[in-house]
DNA sequence: GTTAATATGTTGCATAAGCATACAAATGTC
DNA sequence: GACATTTGTATGCTTATGCAACATATTAAC
């Protein structure tokens, strides 16, 4: 492909780019009349009525039949518009995660509403990549019924792997892969022809995360998943920053050496792991659960909140590492760790403010609420982002030609 | 500002984006004829034509007089082409550094030639910001003549100063400036109207040190200045990433914290006063400049190497975390200092391998070769891309209104 | 040296899509 | 009940691109 930048518009270009945008719009703020769509896109009213009545032929926009809570006390004067809204259930998208032990899967509609979740427990380093894909493939068909397959526009998979963008994984450690193109064998035995994406899971997890809320619409939002692992995503103006090679925001592997000793990382500081070690160590319990430690540290168990104290400690040195790169607004944290943030936020502020110099901002922290399958669920909004968008396959019979390999004369 | 992604095209935005893809690929490129053009831009070649012939009425591109260096061999059949080329001294940019000690000014042509250069000795802390926006002012034009001053598009200033993207500077702690809206400053001095951009040092530095580069325009490049301080900007596919503050890749304030002792951040480690205030310690000469230090690391002086590894050392601890988080492809080392990176690049590789985990894929490293102005050519550089961008004041006359504090009654 | 093949640039026409305008409809205000 | 205000739609206009045809300039072949 030549420059993306450089591609030249076209007619029907321009009605595509206005019909994403109002399928955007739409999905953005819920429910918008034709008037109030025209506004936001700064297109006519008659473009704009035009777009929705394409957009209402190929079934994807309708009128909302009832338009409830019209704001009490403001009411405005003349004729009300008609409200219009996605029909969601119009199309839907697939998205799985294979994880080290567990396969979950996720139908999300077209409003981003999960539909249905399957989970199923799986043994990642003993089983081959096909045999996964095929686990994961049938587990995320299996509640679909065959008369609603051609409905699907989209699969997504993300797992804990090195990946370039097209889905070619160059090393999974924690599954024993290495050089599988994950897309392909996903295309491969998918009984559908729609695009698949693969994704780290972190990634993928950081754009579940995300996807669709205004905050993260614009700036700059890192994404921390805190479990055994510690992995992260970045999401740059609400899309995801992949860096060169799909690693961008592993901060896991940052090096935080503040005491002397072996050079350690992130994850082996604010891993699950690491907090369990230290908590066996101490506990009453023979057998103690994460939630065992959380409860001590909130009776303040002095063993526990030592440990937590250097989770704190530990955790902010590498959000102040992160943010002198890449000046982050806004910083999410997820996986089952994070739990432990809420009861120690005032540590962790305090360390931050210990640790870095006055002049710099400081992004704001927040929890990620999400349940357990975020990282299919962003698999999933991966290709909702991608319908949503010039690439999507609704434009593709007149893009059909793949003659790619263009001689590139010009470098 | 509704959404930029949401904003629709128009029919005079399909002229206006590919005129601009039009000028950005003859930037790119050099040459070319209306055909390879069309075939570049996925555009018809009679569209090409009528591109073509309202940028040559504007005066911005032209028919290349001769075709000189006909690449010999490889005669290809049929009938040749007209080269087109952009018309270098159509239009110009300026750009000026208010460093600490120095203000340097640039002036660019519509190819990013540079036309003329002027540096002046300056004292920054002792003058207010008015004043040394004078006299940047009044150097970048002195040696502009009346009469062409109007093909004047765009004025760049470069500061080392925390600043917003529209140029109010937050805090400038080696100029002691605060809350300046440095933008405005400068264009309320400027005799002509035109836009006005204000940007960091290191990251215009970094913009100007890619910018044209066919190896940045992709990709993701860590830019790093290394002086007395340690600044550095990230460009990303070719455009400057800011992050929300505009602090990202400010890698100098990274903390490298390997060997005991009071917590040291890298400008502390690798900035060119730590190296010669060790360097005086040992060195013979009474006040030695960098360039002895430099002489006596090649000559294999012991005490000399031995700062020389911290620096190599330290530097590699460095950009190995900033690699962790943004997964750069490329490095790109400037400043004083990069002179000592080629006597001892085996060493910082030998570390960068030491330190960081070996599935880690890392980025080349290269030196930039520019000159001494490369942060007021990076400003002018800035104008130049906006230029070629749909912000380009040649669309200005369409779209003059300025209306937008519209209600956002959507949020 | 003439003819064929190939690629470029230009011209006239068709098409598509947004814009401007006008108008009917639906609501609130006086 | 008259009027203002906003929405949705229908009509004609403008504009930029695509398409096809043609003249033009060059190489290759006989």
């Amino acid at each position: 492909m030549n420059d993306p930048a450089l591609t030249a518009s076209s007619h029907r270009r321009i009605r595509q780019s206005n019909e994403v945008a109002a399928l955007r719009a739409l999905h953005q703020f819920g429910r918008l009349s034709r008037a109030e769509l025209a506004r936001k896109l700064r297109l006519n009213r008659s473009s704009s009525g035009h777009i929705i009545a394409s957009l209402t032929a190929d079934g994807l926009v309708r009128e909302a039949i009832e338009d409830p809570p019209e704001q009490p006390g403001y009411a405005r004067v003349g004729r009300p518009g008609i409200m219009l809204e996605l029909v969601p259930d119009a199309i839907f998208f697939l998205g799985v995660e294979i994880g080290v032990e567990h396969i979950s899967t996720v139908e999300i509609d077209l409003g981003t509403n999960i539909v249905s979740t399957n989970v199923e427990p799986f043994d990642g380093p003993s089983i081959s990549v096909e045999a996964a894909v095929d686990r994961a493939v049938s587990l995320a068909l299996q509640s679909i019924p065959a008369s609603k397959l051609e409905r699907c526009e989209g699969f997504g998979v993300s797992t804990p792997a090195q990946m370039d963008k097209h889905g070619l994984v160059r090393l999974a450690p924690l599954l024993g892969w290495r050089n599988v193109h994950l897309a392909e064998l996903v295309r491969d035995v998918l009984p559908l022809r729609v695009p698949v994406l693969a994704e780290n899971d972190a990634n993928a997890f950081a754009i579940g995360a995300t996807y669709g809320r205004s905050e993260a619409h614009s700036g700059v939002t890192l994404f921390l998943v805190m479990e055994s692992g510690v992995g992260g995503g970045i999401i740059i103006d609400g899309n995801l920053f992949r860096g060169a090679n799909g690693l961008a925001g592993e901060i896991g592997h940052l090096i935080i050496s503040d005491a002397p000793g072996p050079r350690r990382n992130l994850e082996q500081l604010i891993g699950l792991e690491t907090i369990m070690g230290e908590y066996r160590k101490t506990s009453a319990v023979s057998h103690p659960a994460f939630g065992n430690f959380l409860a001590d540290v909130q009776d303040r168990l002095p063993s526990a909140v030592s440990i937590a104290e250097h989770w704190a400690k530990a955790l902010a040195t590498g959000l102040v590492q992160a943010c002198r790169i890449i000046d982050a607004d806004r910083i999410v944290l997820g996986g089952s760790v994070a739990a432990l943030y809420p009861l120690m936020a005032a540590r962790v502020a305090a360390h931050i403010h210990a640790i870095q110099e006055s002049s710099f901002p400081f992004p704001s922290i927040t929890m990620n609420d999400d349940g357990t399958v975020g990282s299919a669920f962003g698999a999933a909004c991966m290709l909702h982002q991608r319908y949503l968008s010039l690439e999507s396959q609704r434009f593709a019979d007149d893009t059909a030609e793949f003659e790619e390999p263009e001689a590139d004369e010009g470098r």
